[in-house]
DNA sequence: CTGTTAGCGCGTTCAG
DNA sequence: CTGAACGCGCTAACAG
């Protein structure tokens, strides 16, 4: 391995020397510019960014810290953060928490060791521990998709209340009144805030809410096929269901579909988030799109521009907008499209 | 920040001893023992894995360069890198190519610079470039689901070209004697392996390759459409159509239903990879899947070995076998269906 | 069982 | 415009 030891000597100056062409820092004649450069070359000297790290206390490293990088949304937030970090000269890590905090913690403990600059994190639980840990290590902090009650803090996600309620609107419009809602654990915010929106429509219009409709099974497909059998053996039957996110809303397709049902005559379903344009051969779904790529991107600037600018400023709240995109899972419930044909 | 040095003061050891605590390496009475952990409790001592890696001249960490995360088959690859990584502790980072042979050379030499103890890489290119850039560092590296020409060395994969004369056999099999292939561009591996294997079929059945049923348009759903439109125009027109990937799969699709047809009872299509199972409502298409989860894992687990162990072994070539799925997007063409009704 | 010395490769500091 | 000395935080190698 060639250190800028082995340069200097062969170019005949002296490290600083190298140091500074190198980093095109200071001044150099272009004699000794020249000379160093093709020591350079023909040596093959590549610096050692782990011993400047050392010195400059900076890796040029974040980390993204999530559950699952299988679920396309976090992939997508993924190649979003990847890309602004690229651009800017900045490695990212990547970890898998699978919603533990037990392992989340582990994971940011192992980061904090490596020195990481930054944490793009979409936190597992509601336990300040991870900020806690951070905060105590002065590790920048962005986090991603999901509300944190302890303190403010920069954060990145989309307004779910908002699109929740705009999606049940969406229903109630339609003519529906009794809706069921399958969404995740309540401990994530996301899931919360869904049910949230979900709840100020109905009370809005008047709708009393029955707990016997809203389940939070999970943000899975199994969960929401399991939620969606449950919800559709009440009686009087939801004429509409309202999916957490996409999974929950394949697993309710299942549900339905294994009762013999039509989506949208029998049973409207719309979903959070929508499938993503390779899998959707004939896009049917009504959803709530979020913009994961940008979300990814917003957060990675926000970081990186915290770390590379020196003045502090204020935590920063960046809710991002959702769109409602109607399609033809969406559909007056049937006792009415019988009265009122379109 | 504190140190190893606070620590010592601290505990009224030297920093030696607080090392081989920390690391459990070497020797250390109860008591001394007792008082460092006390004091690093204390301190809330971290320890600076930067300046550890300065001297021991491992990182444990490696890079896993892909082209493109967002892709889901190589989404669950790095699922597969990240959990064998972890559970080494390991640290992993992430980089996307988009398939452009520089790109992959600037993330090459950044981490390089970043002394990453290895790499895992789906090669862009046909180039030997890579190869030489971390050969000359000598960076242990693990090429992924990709064959190279250049040499040998260690690799993970599929048999892409058994998996396609697989897929072709089949069509053989139920009648169809004009079968069109789309895949990526030839200078991508997996591409060439499944015409290949294309090609073996029809050879072995003494029906001629017929160069305009072969596309090499790319591994993309736009591709993919174009692509099964031009083969779809040819006279007589094919009464299968064989796609490299899951995505160009869609693609056709699209082609097909644009044309008014139907598959399969005017057109069978068959498809090199599964669609993810959370976006398959009803399972329909008959194709080989490959584990890529497996493939990430193996893959980690081969360089995590060689970087762990010490004596130097031969290069490992692991190819991973494909399973024949058939669902219901395959079926005699027309013309024998309705001669030998089943 | 514990401490001392030295140095990983680089860049800041301060002289020249 | 260039160089010498020093130290970032840690651990290998050697004493004791």
């Amino acid at each position: 391995m060639t250190t800028i030891k082995d340069v200097a000597r062969h170019a005949g100056v002296s490290t600083m020397t190298v140091s500074r062409v190198v980093n095109k820092t200071g001044y150099a004649s272009g004699d000794t510019r020249a000379r160093v450069e093709q020591a350079v070359a023909e040596l093959g000297y590549v610096p050692n960014a782990v011993a400047r790290h050392l010195r400059s206390k900076r890796t040029r490293t974040v980390a993204l810290v999530l559950s699952d990088i299988t679920n396309p949304f976090f992939t997508t937030i993924a190649r979003g953060v990847e890309d602004v970090a690229a651009a800017r000269n900045f490695a990212v890590m990547f970890c898998n928490t699978d919603e533990s905090e037990v392992e989340e913690n582990e994971h940011l403990q192992m980061l904090i060791e490596r020195q990481i600059d930054g944490v793009l994190l979409v936190p597992s639980g509601s336990s300040p521990e991870p900020f806690r840990l951070l905060g105590s290590h002065n590790v920048p902090l962005v986090v991603l998709d999901r509300r944190v009650s302890s303190a403010t803090m920069d954060e990145v996600r989309s307004d779910s209340e908002a699109g929740a309620y705009q999606l049940v609107r969406h229903l109630l419009e339609l003519g529906h009144r009794r809706i069921a809602m399958l969404s995740g654990q309540r401990t994530i915010s996301t899931a919360a805030d869904r049910i949230a929106g979900y709840e100020r429509a109905l009370t809005e219009a008047g709708i009393p809410v029955d707990p016997a409709l809203i389940r939070n099974d999970g943000f899975a497909v199994a969960a929401g096929r399991s939620a969606a059998r449950h919800v559709l053996a009440t009686r009087p039957r939801p004429t509409a269901i309202f999916a957490g996110n996409n999974f929950i809303a394949f697993g309710a397709i299942r549900a339905i579909r294994d009762l013999g049902l039509l989506v949208p005559e029998d049973v409207s379903l719309v979903c959070f988030d929508d499938v993503p344009d390779e899998w959707a051969i004939d896009p049917f779904m009504t959803c709530i799109v979020q913009d994961a790529y940008s979300m990814g991107r917003r957060a990675a600037e926000l970081l990186l521009t915290r770390l590379t600018s020196d003045r502090p400023t204020k935590p920063r709240s960046i809710i991002l907008p959702t769109k409602l995109v109607v399609r033809r899972s969406s559909a007056p419930p049937a006792s009415i499209a019988a009265i009122v044909p379109s």
